[in-house]
DNA sequence: CGAATAAAAGATATTTTTGTCTTTTATTAA
DNA sequence: TTAATAAAAGACAAAAATATCTTTTATTCG
């Protein structure tokens, strides 16, 4: 297992996809986004329900509808996805998995484990949406395979 | 979910708890264990099955047997206990879960996330499975609840 | 040797995650 | 207004992770 879910990986590179195709208006469907992140179409539909409940994305239904991603929304940071979809435990649960951790009564691993889940909160809250854009319009970066 | 799978919480948990108890001559066994890192009984004891083959602990059957580590196992690091436990996916995988994804064709979070799996790669090569021996024993340090 | 102890191993159960398939609802456009 | 389109929603299935219980094997000690 890598450090995140499927859920959350496949949503992260859907977001990527959507956004990058939101900059020029177009909405893409499920079908097109699952093929060119190479994800499972059903699996994705039911990820991108919740973003679309979180606020996170926006949806069209009908001939011509799609996913979509409003122009503020490419600003908000690659963390509000991981939020939406499994809530905040990544960014504060202790790493040994102990309730009783904290700052003031820490585990063995606290401190260096802090130092890890503070680059992982930097990475995300520093990430936005839309900050790639322009790669994955020209092809330069793909998420696909 | 957490950074690492219960497995992983459960195993350095449990390898600290040994370790500790190592270090001074005793040599607990399972109940003993999980009680003392808050843990399922039997599931424990297959990931300790799983640790003994793969020579990070030792056991030893029968009346006065348990759980051992030997002096020179205290200084591996705790990376050893995630890899016999789960390879190394977790040391090496893109954060998108992309498997073109390197150093020469990068994902678009590669460089970011590089900096994430650095920090985590480093916290578990340099800490040693017997690091927290004198605070686990005074009781400075806890690894239950 | 025989009883007791404790890990190893095996079988099974439950829960969560991941994945698939079908039906419903909303929208568009002819 | 009807057919086509596409997301939403619901039901179900498979796989993996987590958890529990039982039997077997090795060891110790009386």
């Amino acid at each position: 297992m890598g450090l995140f879910s499927k859920t959350c990986e496949y949503a992260m590179r859907a977001v990527f996809y959507i956004a990058s195709h939101s900059a020029d208006g177009s909405r893409p469907g499920i079908k097109e986004i699952a093929e060119n992140i190479n994800s499972p179409e059903h699996f994705l539909a039911k990820i991108l329900q919740k973003l679309s409940k979180g606020g996170i994305i926006s949806s069209i239904k009908g001939p011509n509808g799609g996913f979509y991603i409003e122009p503020n929304g490419l600003k908000r940071p690659l963390a509000d996805i991981i939020t939406c979809l499994e809530g905040d435990e990544i960014f504060t649960g202790c790493g040994m998995g102990l309730s009783y951790c904290s700052e003031s009564n820490p585990c063995p691993l606290h401190n260096e484990f802090k130092k890890v889940r503070n680059q992982l909160t930097h990475m995300l809250y520093n990430t936005s949406i839309g900050e790639f854009n322009s790669e994955l319009l020209t092809g330069a970066l793909t998420l696909n395979k």
